[in-house]
DNA sequence: TCCTAAGCGGACCGGTTGGTCAGGTTAGCG
DNA sequence: CGCTAACCTGACCAACCGGTCCGCTTAGGA
């Protein structure tokens, strides 16, 4: 509730000291690389290690593990909406939306516990979970500008595209070691997939929302 | 070696007993259902409780996780091979390789280890390497029919239609809870991808074979 | 029916994890 | 400069993992 206490045990908001802001920026910068290179099942121990600080501090910053992944992926997620935002003042939508796609699958593809977040609803916390929705809010609205022009099948939505993002890079993985470029000759495939040619309708009706987080069969 | 004994500490090939015939059965059997239930993390402790045998029951049957794992997906592998096998008898190939993806999707959807062993290279034993390099023979076959028929654009290979069915698993895996068919939408926008209309040709070049176990970054 | 080797089970081992805590350190106000 | 509350650290904990091992059970041939 109150800003600068704590709930349960300690772990504050924001710290106020300047070491402490110091080791939660090092915490964070080395959080985020080692969740990107392998994935969200990387221990809090080598996290802390990679950033100069005991363990103990990782969680006098952050309540639980899955607290210092949520604030990682929340920062992501809002840098992709930003951009997806600023493209939907561009000209021409369809060279938008696939400039959108482009961009998501970078980040996509140099991020392996971002692809897992998305995957995986039951890591999923609520300021995730909203997040997923404003990227798919924003995915909808480039689409449905690419549809009205017709550059899109009529029965594409915005959440068909962050699945089929989500999708290329499990797709492409096993090539990216060797060839780090691979996930483009999928993308392309995708976007010949959604592209408007022959006038047939998918089987399956269109998802409008991710499904909430039902309880991960795994674990 | 010889076949009745073990090499490392205990272990037979083929057990002779009828407890421990009945035990082996009820041991795979448990197993497939877990890991494709929950992937390949699962506890061998749970995989044993749920055959109603002990722990050490299970390294009795298998050297360890790893072999029991490869024995199952194995079978799984020659099904899927035969099915592909079969199919290049049709005299359609463009609905031939469309049923062969069709039955493919089928188990993966339903297996999520089997997914997770194609995805990652780490999970591969010797035996699963050969399978998998089976099923994308089998896939190159049936998709060389289609290409020289015209239904299928130039430059798709056997080892893309492995990956994109191995994709189509994690992007539609959101949905499946909720709607167990909706994988039918994203395997159709796939094969629409994979459909010779536009003559353009892909970005990067077509994938020959699946990369060799490359040390897997998690972990 | 008896005997023996194959089979069984679960306590046990070393290693890992997320998370806690007591006790030493230090920033920075007065 | 001195004091205190904020902060840091690494030993520690319980839970879990794959895998081992040894004493007990039992199948099934003689």
């Amino acid at each position: 509730m109150a800003e600068g206490r704590c709930m349960t045990g300690t772990t504050p908001t924001t710290p106020s000291r300047s070491d402490a802001v110091r080791n939660r920026r090092l915490l964070l910068d080395a959080a985020a690389k080692t969740f990107a290179e392998r994935g969200v099942e990387v221990s809090i121990g080598e996290i802390a290690r990679r950033a100069g600080v005991g363990k103990g501090t990782v969680f006098r910053h952050f309540r639980s593990k899955e607290e210092l992944l949520a604030a990682i992926m929340l920062a992501m997620f809002d840098e992709l909406v930003d951009t997806g935002t600023t493209l939907l003042t561009a000209d021409d939508p369809g060279p938008a939306l696939r400039e959108f796609m482009v961009a998501s699958m970078e980040i996509f593809v140099r991020d392996r516990a971002f692809c897992e977040v998305i995957g995986r609803p039951s890591l999923q916390n609520p300021q995730v979970r909203d997040a997923i929705d404003r990227l798919c809010d924003v995915a909808e609205e480039l689409t449905a500008r690419a549809r009205r022009q017709g550059t899109v099948r009529p029965d594409i939505t915005g959440t068909d595209i962050v699945l089929l993002l989500a999708g290329i890079q499990p797709t492409a993985a096993p090539l990216l070691i060797a060839e780090p470029q691979a996930w483009r000759r999928y993308l392309e495939l995708a976007l010949d997939g959604i592209t408007a040619t022959t006038g047939r309708t998918l089987p399956h009706p269109p998802p409008r929302h991710l499904p909430l987080a039902a309880p991960d069969p795994g674990h």
